[in-house]
RNA sequence: GUGCCCGUAGCUCAGCUGGAUAGAGUGUUUGACUACGAAUCAAAAGGUCGCAGGUUCGAAUCCUGCCGGGCACGCCA
């Protein structure tokens, strides 16, 4: 609990003076029940009955008789062994409403990463292949994690670490040479790029000699061969145009498009670095740092022919990163089949003295798979984004057709509720998991999708069309159930954001707006707004104002709009 | 083979870093559009939290072992 509203920190205050226990120890101690039927903070005494030796129950008692009456608190019960804290309804309702409606996109922020900058590396496309679903968890999970921090107050760097370099474009060159088609590439250059990719690993495993060509036309592509550097320039052009476009549809934006070419001028010095620091040596012919004494395979840095490898690049973009920037933190946000590779890289930057390694961190992801199989470029059983994008954007553009056909700028929005159902379906859980690509999921809109929160969201707008929040109310009025449990849930906003940034887990995000959402449509259900007696009226105008503003910042921070109609 | 990750309702997943009767969504059954948008709400039914030990006042959560699944392990990225 890094993240303390005025109440909590006037349970602690009460408490402290109460309890020989440090603030600190009472504020980790502090919980939330599991409804608020017992609460909305409590406090467990099993810590204080060992001190004293007595039942906890007994304590919970005590305690509850010495607390003294405090305007925020409305009661302070006993309830077997914990101390439970019942906010002043009214109080409550009047500090955070308020809070949200002065705040508005400020709500939720807060600065513990003020002066602090933190580079994140996301998306991370190979770019000569098409873009599968594959990178798309990086792609939405950095660029969540990127708004996130922001809103933590940390300067952010959005690094999208394009694969521009490697074999692959030797494999690539050699392909073009054998079944390229200039005419074929220049009508229709993703697709055509793909099949020489599919078709390069389909013979090559007929003819290993394809593999040789291809890491010879690799060394002479690092070794600037004209010939190789205008076709791999041009794979680039082409890829690079193409990849803009998915970004657009997909609203995702980067501060830096580094790819892993920007590098190669520096990486003789990475190279010469790593020798001063004498930890380069030979190995069957490739040059390499072992990583014995760690109980890791060694780092290859240069390939028996000379050519660089994947581990060069990432080192010389790290000392880069660091020098440029200066990072708190530098995230990697890259699938967890690559986590002993991170172990190795931090490794060997640890052994050539660079301190800040500590302050690099992998943020691995599930792998996706279809129908059971891991999803592969190389044979071809690839899912195109492209395609995915579009069958949610259909049938986000079916729905609206059905329900609500005089939508006016139905494409803009048709775009916004597919991509954010995209979006958060995988956002909504914790991203180490695997998850199955299915059909069904991505077209399914009920229930716990943003379309649901999307729709709360529609409402409310719809709801302030016909009668605007007015500046003067008496929020003191909403403490009945349904506006108790959704001015209750407001309050945590801050909580949630900051514990996403800490743990690096958009999820938390959007499980807490699924409860937002949730909160408010059986609020909605309930409590009539516009039909309410005058005062009453007034404060639930502006109550929902606030679930909008809530709603509206918590979807920009998972990268999913938040349309007034839909 | 070794290491890392995962295993909660038929299915997909939450479970706030050890606490109060394990929660949602989906699917099934049923009810609600003559109140502000039914992409909604309400109700029923559904779980030996993979298995077995251990630590603890207390374990889905921490430790150990086993079972099942995934991933990685030198010239790809």
């Amino acid at each position: 609990m890094i993240v303390m509203n005025i109440f909590q920190e006037q349970i602690v205050r009460l408490l402290s003076d109460l309890v020989p226990l440090e603030p600190e120890q009472i504020k980790e101690d502090l919980e939330i029940p599991p409804n608020l039927e017992l609460g909305n903070y409590a406090f467990p005494c099993f810590k204080l009955a060992k001190v004293h030796k007595a039942a906890p129950g007994l304590i919970a008692a005590r305690l509850a008789e010495k607390v003294p009456a405090d305007p925020l608190l409305e009661k302070v019960v006993a309830n077997g062994p914990y101390l439970n804290f019942f906010l002043n309804k009214a109080r409550l309702a009047q500090h955070t409403v308020g809070e949200v409606l002065q705040q508005k996109e400020e709500y939720g922020k807060s600065d513990v990463g003020k002066g602090r900058t933190v580079v994140i590396d996301f998306s991370a496309p190979n770019i000569a292949k098409p873009f599968g679903i594959g990178h798309l968890r990086s792609t939405i999970i950095g660029n969540s994690l990127y708004k996130i921090h922001a809103a933590l107050g940390y300067k952010c760097i959005g690094i999208n670490y394009i694969g521009d370099w490697g074999t692959q474009f030797g494999k690539l060159i050699t392909a073009y040479h054998h079944w390229g088609d200039e005419a074929v590439l220049a009508q229709n250059p993703i697709n055509h790029l793909y099949e020489l990719y599919v078709r390069f690993h389909r013979e090559a495993e007929l003819d290993p000699g394809l593999e040789d060509g291809a890491r010879n036309w690799f060394k002479k592509l690092e070794d600037g061969d004209p010939h190789a550097v205008e076709l791999w320039q041009h794979f680039r052009d082409i890829s690079l145009a193409e990849l803009k476009r998915v970004y657009a549809r997909l609203g995702v934006k980067f501060d830096y498009w580094h790819g892993e070419s920007f590098y190669n001028e520096m990486m003789e010095d990475t190279i010469k670095a790593v020798e001063e620091s004498g930890l380069l040596e030979q190995s069957q012919g490739a040059w390499i740092v072992s990583l014995e004494d760690e109980g890791m395979p060694p780092c290859l840095l240069r390939k028996q022919d000379g050519a660089t490898l994947y581990a060069t690049r990432d080192l010389t973009a790290a000392i880069y990163r660091y020098n440029t920037w200066q990072f708190a933190k530098a995230l990697y946000v890259v699938g967890v089949d690559q986590t002993l590779y991170f172990r190795q890289l931090f490794a060997v930057l640890k052994k050539m003295g660079m301190q800040w390694v500590e302050r690099c961190q992998h943020i691995p992801f599930g792998m996706i798979r279809f129908e059971g199989g891991k999803m592969s470029t190389r044979q071809g059983s690839l899912i195109f984004l492209d395609d995915v994008l579009s069958e949610a954007i259909g049938r986000a553009r079916e729905i609206i057709a059905e329900k609500n056909p005089c939508l006016p700028d139905q494409e803009e929005v048709a775009r916004q509720v597919g991509v954010g159902a995209l979006i958060f379906g995988d956002l909504s859980n914790d991203r180490i998991k695997d998850v199955d690509f299915s059909w069904d999921q991505v077209m399914d809109f009920s229930g716990e999708t943003a379309p649901y929160i999307q729709y709360a969201h529609a409402r409310i707008c719809s709801i302030l069309r016909k009668a605007p929040a007015e500046a003067e109310c008496n929020l003191s009025l909403l403490v009945n159930e349904h506006e108790y449990a959704l001015v209750s849930v407001l309050s945590k906003f801050p909580e949630a954001i900051a514990r996403a940034g800490e743990t690096c887990k958009p999820s938390f995000v959007a499980r807490y707006l699924i409860d937002v959402a949730k909160e408010f449509s059986r609020f909605y259900h309930q409590c009539p707004v516009l039909n309410a007696e005058s005062d009453v009226r007034g404060a639930r105008l502006a109550l929902i104002d606030a679930v909008r503003q809530v709603l509206a910042n918590g979807l920009s921070l998972l990268g999913i709009a938040a349309p007034e109609e839909m």
